[in-house]
Formats: structure tokens, sequence, C-alpha cells
DNA sequence: ATGAGTGATGTAAAGGTTTACATAAAGGTC
DNA sequence: GACCTTTATGTAAACCTTTACATCACTCAT
């Protein structure tokens, strides 16, 4: 019952009167064990509260069943979302998943590497553009992976993600819609292949309209809220104003209207603003942010299912899966009219 | 090298000519290995890229240097940083940590239950005021824990939070000072000790300040924006309007906050609010809120180093550890006199 | 030269599983 | 009744470590 040292499955097998491989069968491979066996043998699993242990079982399988999420930065607001996604395709599969926080150290992603080494884990779900392992990875061997919400850098790892550009052109197409003719685009690092797509759907939105691109009003940063305020400074500084602010991420785009609001603007009535993953806080602030949603318990969902299949198959079915983004319409955004006027 | 199964120690002893007992010896006691021979095995161990069979390991040990955190929602906002805390002190003792997620499922926090008879994972950082293995942990041998946040509800354990009453207290005396006089406090449930404690600030406020307590704008709710939100229109129906809204934490003030700006009063000329806890979003809505600061690195820090002790000693050295809450004065708080006049 | 002590290394058991293989009993066929 | 098949169970090896104990070769004191 209640021992101080957790049961084995000797302590079952006593009990139920078999050997330990009976047990073994009693719970892997029921139907190669009689009725009346299995009945004692679950009896006896009853009265000692036994469960196997994992590791044991692990090291003499040579894999376990779970899976290990790493992330650089779990208070991402995008991260929980995704994660109940994962968790409940992998549950649904009998896998369990493990969370590793790298706070972006290629040294913390390392001790997650040895995880593998050690049949800790199955498989890895990667939420970071880069591998979190330094060079080291070029000599060991990546366990089974997917990337999620932006693809991979430097391994051939299948990812699961949102059509960027398509995003992007959504945002675009609405703004232009509305009116809107000098249309910023605050982006974050030109390095993140989301920016090259998002960028390319707000290209081709503009050029689709017959407006000509303008590059003074192309700006980069880092994707953070202080970036997007920075922006903003950016271009008052330079006097080349747009009339819209079209925003690869929210981060930034809260960012930009905060450095709005700073300077005594009101949004949407002076400039329209429009974000890039719908987070939580997108409700919250006000005004309320139009942006463009990533289907994030989707995404989830898809990319646990590609790594079991990877895990089955040992093939990936596919190198990239792209979700359909949709625009979701709040308050940030209105016509251009008053600031055409004043300026 | 780059080979298809990860090296074992065989490996290793082969290669450094010398017996696996040395190799695990020149590992983890370098000392008692001659000079020489340490010097064969680093360079065996850095050929073949070795790294200890964790799971192995832990089987013969029967401990782990894993330490599992618990949380029910990850997505909370107070996740985060507590977490750096927790894994700073960790790291800096030599173990690592993992995450689970339970989403409030006592089946899944029953599956991380099974951790510890693996010795999978050697002690629990718990998110939530109710263990979450339901019924079971009343036969199941709880392994080494440490609570934090909140203390938990049905075990003898330990946890590291911060001294709610007092945090209260700063705020309805903050209230006071700008002189209020029907400060309303929006809780969330009466079972959990966070608002008995933070209640118990209240009252001592308005007690010391001779405000006579007023049980009609005295509301529970659960913590959500959402019930932030009603509870400010349970006020109105019953018109039974304060000056001022303390809110049990950020959340609710958040809800507070929309609703109000709904109603199209401004904040804080017409009314004003305080939240508790400082979470990320407090900075960028507006106006940015006036809060109490939970200290969550160092709480973080401060429960794992009493855990380690746990595992260290055995007995719980303190039984509550409380860290001092600091008020963090922003744009939502004013004096209410305009508020007197109109009503 | 002997014996005791010291230091470095090797041998083998143990930790809890799973499973190939062996064994045994029972059932079916002629 | 002898033989073959099927079904149920047991035996023992393997997974990779760590470490108590044994062994061996020294050094040093007597």
């Amino acid at each position: 019952m209640s021992n101080s040292t957790p049961a084995t499955i000797e302590d079952v097998a006593r009990i139920a009167e078999v050997s330990i491989a009976t047990v073994s069968r009693a719970i892997h491979m029921p139907e190669k064990v009689a009725n009346s066996t299995r009945l004692k043998v679950n009896q006896a699993i009853a009265i000692t509260g036994y469960t196997t242990n994992a590791m044991a079982r692990s090291l003499r399988l040579g894999r376990s069943n779970m899976i290990l999420v790493v992330a650089p930065d779990i208070g991402d607001p995008n991260f929980s979302n995704i994660l109940v996604g994962l968790e409940n395709e992998a549950r649904a599969h009998g896998y369990g998943i493990l969370i590793g926080h790298t706070q972006n150290d290629a040294q913390r992603g390392l001790e997650y590497l040895k995880f593998f080494n050690s049949n800790q884990a199955a498989g890895l779900i990667l939420f970071t553009g880069i591998l979190p392992f330094g060079h080291q990875s070029m000599t060991a061997r990546l366990p089974p992976s997917v990337g999620v919400f932006e693809p991979v850098f430097n391994g051939g790892i299948p990812y699961v993600g949102v059509d960027d550009t398509e995003g992007a052109r959504k945002a675009v197409d609405l703004l232009l819609a509305e009116g809107h003719r000098k249309i910023a685009f605050i982006g974050d690092s030109r390095t993140r292949l989301a920016y090259t797509r998002r960028r390319m759907g707000y290209d081709a939105g503009l050029d689709a309209a017959g407006v000509p691109p303008d590059t003074r009003i192309v700006l980069e940063g880092d994707g953070t809220i202080e970036s997007g305020r920075h922006a903003v400074e950016q271009l008052f500084m330079r006097d080349t104003l747009p009339t819209a602010f079209m925003c690869v991420n929210d981060q930034t785009a809260i960012g930009v209207m905060v450095g709005l609001g700073a300077r005594g603007y009101d949004i949407p009535r002076d400039f329209s603003v429009t974000g890039f993953d719908d987070v939580p806080q997108a409700v919250f602030i006000s005004p309320s942010l139009t942006t463009i949603r990533q289907p994030r318990t989707a995404i989830g969902k898809q990319a646990m299912a590609l790594l079991l299949e990877l895990l089955s198959d040992g093939q990936p079915a596919e190198t990239e899966i792209l979700l359909r983004p949709d625009l979701v319409v709040r308050n940030s955004v209105s016509a251009p009219s008053r600031n055409w006027l004043r300026r």
C-alpha cells in the first residue's frame, strides 16, 4: 500500500503467484494471457498500487513515450495555446509531453539534447527558428524533430506554421480597401523567414493595388513592444509619416500604438494599425487590435501529428505545413480621411 | 562520432583501455583515478561524444537530478518569471527542471506523479492551490514538494509566496490617502487563501482609517478578466457605486477597466482602480495599472532553494516563506473629487 | 625481508523492465 | 495412442550505470 518504496513488478508477481514475465504480458499484451491470470494480476496491481517504472522500461526498450517541447521563451503569449494543441494530440496517441525552457541559452539547449541519448524523450518540438544546440548539433544525431511557428534555420526539419504571405496580404488589402496609400511596414529581423514572407505579402498587396513601394516607411526592429515604439519615433524624426502601420507582429503593433498614444494621437482616427498573431492581449488593449490570427491550437495539433508520423515512419511526410491565417477585424483600423486633410 | 547509436560507457572504456568502473570513477570521482588514466578517459569521451545515460544512472542510483514543475496553466502571466527564478537556482545546484502542464485535469496530474515512482524527478514544485492528483494522493507517497505563489490546500507542503495582507494594505492605504472612502473590493473565490488574506488587508486598512465597511461593494468572482467586467455590471445594476475598485488581481482589474471603459467612463478621472500581481500587461493597458508587485524571480529562487534543502535534509526548514510585495504606482489612481460631485 | 598500509584498477552484482526462447499442458487428428 | 499444433507460462539475458569488494603493485617502517 502506502509503502516507503514503490512497488515493483516482482511484488505484483509474488502476490498474483505468477512470474514477472506474465505480469509484463498481462499489462502490455493482455490477449496473450489467460483470463483467470489476467484477473489475478490486475488485482495484485490494484493492491500494490504498482505503476511501471518508466526509466527501467525506456532503458530496456531503447525508447520512451515522452515528447520534449523546447521553447526559448515560455512567456511568449503565443506559446500556451499551441501547447494545448500539442498536448491533446500527444495524449491521444499515448505520448506525454515535457517542456524545456532554454532562455535562448545554447548551453541549456545542449542539456536537453542529452535527453535523447538517454531515451528520456522520443521526439522534439522546437519553438525556435534556430537549433538551440550550438555547434555540437553538427556531430550529434538529431532526434526526430518538428518546428512550430517558424521554420528551423539550420536543419532539414519539417515545420508547421501559417501562410505568412497570405496573412500579410489580407492585412494590407484591408488597409488599401479603407483607402490608405501610405502604409508603413514595421518588421523585425530580416534574417527571420516570417519577416521575409510577411514582407512579401505587403509588397504584393501594394503592387496589385498599383501603389508604388516607399522604402522610407519600411523599418526593421526586433519584434518587441519597445521596438514598435521606437519605429514610431524614427518616422516622426524623419518626417515621413504614413497613414497606417502594418506591423510584423502584435507586440510591435502594441508598441506602435503606445508610441502614437504618447504623442497624443488617437487610433484609429489619426492612424490605423494592424498586427499579426492575435495574442490574447489584442482584445484588451484600446483600441482593440485588428490583426491576423494564428490558429494556434490547430498548429500545435498538426505539429504533433507530424512528429508522431515521423516517429513511426521515420520519413517526414511533408516538409512544410502551412495553415490558413484569418483576418480579425477590431477597432484599430479606419479610413485615413482626416489624416489626409491634416497633412 | 556521428554514429547511429549513442556511445556507452563501454565504448569509452574500450578506447581508453580501462574498465568501465574506471571510466565511471574518472567522471564522478576524478580524484580517485590516476592523472594519466583520467587523461586517456577524457580523450576517449571526446572521441566518442559520450554522455551518460541519465535513465540508467537514475535507475541505478534510485534518484535523479531533475525537478518537476507542475502548473495548471502555463499561459498565466505570472508563470514565466517565476520559472526563471526556479531555473536559475536549480541549475546553480546541478539540477535541471522539467515543466508539466495539467490544464487543471487530475488525470494529467496523476501521470506526472508516476514520474516519482520512476525516479524521473526528485522533487516537485506546485503552482496550484490544490494537489493535482485527485484522491490517489492519499494512498501514494508524495515526493518532496514546495508550493509556489499560493499555499497548497490539502498537504502539509511548505510554500513560498508574498505577504498578501501587507500588499493589500498598501493598495487600500493609497486609495484612502487619495481621499477615497467608498472603495469596492472585487475578489475571486472565498476558498482561496490569497483572497482571504488580501481581504484582510482591505478590511484592516478601512478600519484603521475609520471607514465603516460596506459589504454591498464587496464582490466575489473567479479572478478572470471577464469576472472583473461582470463585477462592474453588478455594481451599476445595484446602483451602489464606489469611487475606487480595489481588485484581488490584475486580471480582474483589467476587466474592471474594460467594463468601465465600455460604459464611457475615464480612468482615473471618474474611477480609480488597483490590481495585484503586476503582470506584464499592467504597463501597456491604458491607463497603466497601479498595482502590487509580486517579486516573481525572487519567489522562484526561494522556492527552489527550499526544495533543494528539503531534498538534502528531508526536513522542511520552514513551512511558509512570505516575501514583501511592493506598491507600483502608475496611472489608474487619482483623487475622487469629481466623482463625489457628480453623485 | 616481512608485514602493513596505500593507491589504482578490475570484477561483478544490482536496479526494474521486456522478450526471445524453452517448457509444459492441453486440444485435435488420424 | 502417437503426433502435431496451439496456448499459457516461466527462465534468463539484455538495456547502461554505479559501487562494494577484491586484487594487485607499490612504499615504508620495522
